[in-house]
DNA sequence: TCTTTGTTTTAGATTTGTCTAAAAAATATT
DNA sequence: AATATTTTTTAGACAAATCTAAAACAAAGA
């Protein structure tokens, strides 16, 4: 794998984030970037001679097959970096990005392999998001506490926190385990308790304080 | 503390260590950054103006008192993420030092400190080298394993890395333990024995395998 | 001291990544 | 369809870090 400036990684990564299907357009990647349109053009023009995005005037642009293995491999040094500063330096939650921000920009592979292994293959970042592995999978969706879940969205209940027996008693009497299939219908802002539905049944509520301890994955 | 770039901290650095005493030439650094000496000179204009460097033209330039501890600061990171690897990551002795070499450019000073704390504030970096506090307070002199300190010069055992009995029973017929003073003479290739002097004592031999676990600190 | 040699600096060019202002193309409105 | 608006690209400039070639300076030798 060649190496490639801090500028152009930045570059590749927002437009994989950008492009969940289609093409990205020169000020959605400018805003994203911070920038202006006329740098993201210049930018364009190299990475298509380096062959990371298609790319035809005037007409957006989207990562080549080369471009989106790059933009995985530097979002896996990004969610390794994060959970190494939340788990071991306990860093918090909302301080990880920066740094990680930088620290994503150490090619070596070795170094990140070997970090991978250190943190014991971890399979999400602090933020719940999937962590690609070493050839560059990724797992589609993501993992959030039941919260955070947007409504009206089918999510599938993968963790729970806290395993105490007063929780578990809890959850086995509301039909909720590893696997149930829910919605979230209505979030009430007095209680943060939610309205949920399971799948064939009718709807229930739960607690914000249940809720917080719950997480679902589910497809963005 | 200001931000510097890559370019910028890779020369104060080498700076730092060309002037043990005296001044830097320009030829000198060029040669230990490979680089051109017409470079060395713009920047030393640039790190002037930034109050890094006292320099004047023709006359070599040495670190201001910012500029040290800048260099310190650097030295710092080096060497932490360089224990990190070694001692985390299970990197070898002459693998840390090209990476280190990258990592010492993020320069998040709260990931600094909380990654000295995660290490357990070590001492040493894995060649040795003393590692400054967040303060940038280092300790003068090096520490080494006994067929590295150089013929002829005062060092003083400071750790021993085998603590079996065998080991000690050794150590202790032959009057050497923590603190003890010795040179070494002479170094014989054939089975890496050496000659060595103890303070006020005659000259004794010890196996090259004795020696490698001896470690002592000296003054360069 | 004068001259030769080696070192250091200057002058001017290059690459990378950015910017502003103006032109061109695409899109939306009447 | 013609015009107005928005988006994108081009043209030209700039700062950072580097280079080569030439000029200036310092040190050493005759
Ligand atoms: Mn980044
Ligand atoms: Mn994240
Ligand atoms: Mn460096
Ligand atoms: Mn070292």
């Amino acid at each position: 794998m060649l190496n490639y400036s801090t500028s152009e990684e930045n570059y590749i990564k927002a437009i994989y984030h950008l492009q969940k299907e289609g093409s990205v357009t020169t000020n959605e990647l400018a805003a994203e970037l911070q920038t202006r349109p006329a740098s993201v053009t210049d930018m364009m023009k190299k990475l298509r001679t380096k062959k990371l995005v298609h790319y035809e005037a005037y007409k957006g642009f989207k990562l080549t097959i080369d471009g989106k293995k790059l933009a995985l491999l530097i979002i896996r040094r990004h969610r390794l970096w994060e959970f190494f500063l939340a788990e071991k330096l306990k860093f918090s939650w909302d301080e990880v990005h920066a740094v990680a921000e930088d620290l994503e920009h150490v090619s070596s592979k070795k170094l990140i392999d070997k970090l991978d292994e250190f943190l014991g293959f971890p399979r999400y970042d602090p933020h719940g998001d999937p962590i690609p592995d070493a050839n560059g999978k990724i797992e589609t969706g993501k993992q959030v506490c039941l919260p955070d879940l947007p409504l009206n969205t089918t999510g599938i209940v993968c963790y729970v926190s806290d395993q105490s027996s007063a929780m578990l008693e809890l959850l086995s009497h509301k039909k909720i385990g590893i696997g149930t299939k829910l919605e979230v219908k209505k979030k009430f802002s007095f209680d943060q308790s939610l309205e949920i539905k399971l799948r064939q049944q009718l709807a229930t509520n739960i607690s914000g304080d249940l809720a917080k301890n719950i997480f679902v994955k589910y497809d963005e």
